[in-house]
Formats: C-alpha cells, sequence, structure tokens
DNA sequence: TGGGTTGATTGATGAATGTCAAGCGAGCCG
DNA sequence: CGGCTCGCTTGACATTCATCAATCAACCCA
C-alpha cells in the first residue's frame, strides 16, 4: 500500500486511522464491483488481479480503462461524495483494498500532506484522461492500435510481447468493435506486426512508429521502472461505440 | 474571484497570499494563451469572456472545451508542475487572473482546507471528462448534438436560445465537420429543431428527447443556478478528428 | 458602394467503422 | 470421446463520417 505515492509520505498517524478501517477482500474473476450511478461508499486500492472501468448508454457499453496493480479507483466519487459515473468489473481474480471514503475525507480535511497527495493523483488521472480523449478523437482505430502495440514493446524487453487482455476487451478500451481489431491487426501486417493468439512481435519498427507517430502529449510515458502513478497511468488508452 | 467554490472558503492569510502574487491581465479575442506542451507558469482563471482549450496530433486539430467564466483552466498541470497537454486560446477578449503556480502549490501544502478545495476542484473536472468520453464513445455526432441542444434549452427560458459559439468551433467541440455538422441539423429537422444563424428552436421536444436519451451519468447536471464548478462543467462535450 | 474575406451550406465521393452472418478452433464438461 | 460454448476471424453489406469542391450569405473595409 504504501507503493502508492499516495500513501507512501502519509504519517504514522494518518496511516493508522486509514489502514484501521479498511478492509482487504479477495473477488473472483468475473465480478461486479459497482454499477454506474451506484453510490460509492469506498475508495478501491486494486493490490493484485485485474478491474475493468466501463461505460454504458442506450444498450452500448464501452471500456474506459483497465487497471493493473497497484491502482486506485473512483477516487473523484469519493472525494466529491458523489454517484460512480463508471462501473467497475473484475477481470481476473483481484484483491482489492476498501477504504471508506468519509475516513479519506476525514483524512484530506486534517492533513494538508495526504490532501496535497490525493490531489496529484486526482491530477495524474485528470492528464491520463485527457491523453485517452486526445487519442480517441484525433486518431483512427488503426493508428490508436500501432500506438497501443509501440507502448506494450517499451515496456517489454525483447521484440516479443504478449497482450494483456482478451482481444474483445481490448477493443473496447481502443475505441472498435472485435471484427475490426482483427481487420487492424491485418493492416499491420505490412508494417511488420505478426500476432499469433496474445503473442505479438514487432519487425519492421521503424515503419511501424513512422505509421504511429506516437507523441509525448498523448501517449503515456509512465516509466516502467518508476512508481505506478495512478488510476490511468498504467492503461488507458481510448475507446468507441461497442457492443 | 470568491465566486469559485476553490477560493471561496479561503482563510484571509491564503487569500491574500494569493491574490498578491497574481495579476489580471486582458487578452484580445483570438489569442494563444498556451501551446500544448509548454511548461506551465500560472494557474489561470477566466473572469470574462470565452476560452478554447484544444489538442492537436498530426495536423489534425480539435476543441476539447469551451470555458466560460468563471472557470479556472490547466489546474493539473499546475498541481504536477507539469506540462500543458492542452493549448488554451481566446475566442473573445477575456479578462483572465494569472496565478503563479508555486504559490499554488505553496498554499496547498500549508492550507488542508484549501488543498482539499483543490481536490475538489479537480474531481469535478476528472469527473467531466469521464463525461465527455463516455459522450464520444457512445453516441454518433447526430445523437451528440441532439443532447448539446437539450441542454442549451433546459438553460434558457424559453424554446427558443442562441448557439453559444461559431458552428465551426460547436463542431469540433461536438467531434464533427462543420460540413457533418450542417448535415446533423438537417437530420434533426423532423425532430422538431429550427436553425436560423445562431438562433434555435426546438419544438417537438419529446421526439427530440426520445432520439437524444439524455443520461444523468453522461450530461452535465450543473445547475445553472449553482455556483460554476469547474473547467470543465460549464461546457464539456466531446469531439473527433478534425481539421 | 464594391470587392474581399470568412463562415456556413450543399453535393459528390470515398474512407472508416459498425452490423450481421457464417465458420473455425481451443477448451470445458458430460 | 463427443459435443458444447466461447472467443476470434472473415466476408458482405450498411451506416457514419471525412474530404473535396462549389456556392452562398454576411460582414468588413477600402
Amino acid at each position: 500500500m504504501r507503493a502508492l505515492p499516495m500513501f507512501a509520505d502519509l504519517d504514522a498517524a494518518s496511516f493508522e486511522a486509514i489502514t484501521l478501517s479498511a478492509f482487504l477482500q479477495r473477488f473472483p474473476a468475473n465480478t461486479q464491483l459497482l454499477l454506474e450511478g451506484d453510490t460509492v461508499d469506498f475508495l478501491y486500492v486494486l493490490l493484485d488481479g485485474q478491474v475493468e472501468l466501463s461505460g454504458t448508454w442506450n444498450d452500448r457499453e464501452t471500456v474506459l480503462a483497465v487497471l493493473r496493480p497497484v491502482s486506485t479507483f473512483i477516487l473523484a466519487a469519493v472525494v466529491l461524495d458523489a454517484e460512480a459515473l463508471m462501473g467497475a468489473r473484475t477481470i481476473e481474480r483481484s484483491d482489492i483494498l476498501m477504504i471508506p471514503g468519509a475516513a479519506i475525507r476525514a483524512r484530506m480535511a486534517d492533513d494538508a500532506a495526504f490532501a496535497v497527495a490525493i490531489a496529484r493523483e486526482l491530477s495524474g488521472c485528470y492528464r491520463g484522461l485527457v491523453r485517452s480523449i486526445k487519442n480517441q478523437k484525433l486518431r483512427t482505430g488503426v493508428e490508436r492500435l500501432a500506438n497501443y502495440l509501440l507502448q506494450l514493446h517499451a515496456r517489454a524487453n525483447g521484440d516479443t510481447f504478449e497482450l494483456p487482455h482478451e482481444k474483445r476487451v481490448l477493443a473496447s478500451l481502443l475505441g472498435m468493435t472485435p471484427e475490426n481489431l482483427s481487420r487492424a491487426f491485418g493492416t499491420l501486417r505490412p508494417y511488420g506486426v505478426a500476432v499469433n493468439g496474445a503473442e505479438v512481435r514487432l519487425t519492421l519498427l521503424a515503419d511501424l512508429r513512422r505509421l504511429a507517430k506516437p507523441d509525448p502529449l498523448i501517449e503515456n510515458q509512465a516509466a516502467h521502472h518508476a512508481r505506478p502513478i495512478a488510476e490511468f497511468e498504467a492503461e488507458m488508452l481510448a475507446t468507441r461505440r461497442t457492443a
């Protein structure tokens, strides 16, 4: 838990006040943790596993983000004591720390350093969303996929790596249907993208980069060696209308 | 300035510390205040006028938000002392208060109540962006326009109101080209949408609502009588690839 | 008053994307 | 082992959307 910058510099008293009221729970895969519109009583901290945040409207659904440990989620709703705007669901079995929202708000009011840490966390999440909107609005599906693959490649050591999610989740995250994700992979084959199940190999990196045009003002340059920054720093790429 | 909840409850000492270091500036219309990637030295507070926030990539540009008074902008970059992810440009002559970022950060560290106010402001902005992404990813252009018009209608008193921006700005905000905005208005004519220049009249409200399916988890229910909440609470609707 | 610019509109076309349907293959379970 | 489900892929088609070009109206200014 101290791994999160949010709690890293918390003084002993605040840390105890929060951990005492919190509890750790293990959820099986595919568990709905939160529905859109639910009132939010807890701040969630994903310690292990994978959680998907989604939005729905009019029988359409889209994945807004997939979280990896260690990340918090629905922090903004907790700070404002408001209803959730996103649904949350475990993708795999997950260990999740649940901290009562009231405790968070109380510590913030008492402890300026903690409130600043929360504000910094929120700022990081906010900027992740700005990147996501730009990615979504300024790029086509193929361009988003190309940049996504380059980011995965940068985190891996070799020139081959595994897709971290099911393809249909990835498709929704990238803002397309599973059918179009398949076709997008096909479009990228001439750019040195070889897919075999979840395994991806990038030959022709230069060609792929020329197509993708990665941009530090859109891509998350979250250094993988650094502390996990936040909610959206882990994995945040946009999406579009998706069944 | 006290009109902003961010500064409303600030104690006298903090308020003075901040206002002394701040300065007010009047900018003409169409002035670039900030380019994407600029380092951010000030928190901006729009007191009068209109400011557009935009993102660019690969010769494409999109409007992310149009701000009305009183709103802050680039708060997240100030909190993290990071580079701007959005460009900012005045649309009309604007009065803007510029507060040194260092002063903001210093007051946050000293004054828990202020840090909490900042965190609440950031949370509101964050949630505005979540709404925006859902609007963008889950709806078509015509659906976004229909909901946008219904929101303007709700704020106006009569059944007729004025579009608050040029149509090409509105088009980019809604994620379409100006050409497609024209056609979208045409598509909505059978739903009682009559446009004459900037003036819009909605007859057949029930039909338009049936098409738009407004949703409190996407639409900004910012009550127009309430305090202006934040950056994106004023006017935040998504956009898509736009020349 | 008469260009000249700018923004809005309209039409024609093509690219990007969603939808529907069919088929394939891996894994699970009776 | 067989049959089932589920995820992925592929093809055919429809819709949504962008692009290019031309026209029009409003406004500014010389």
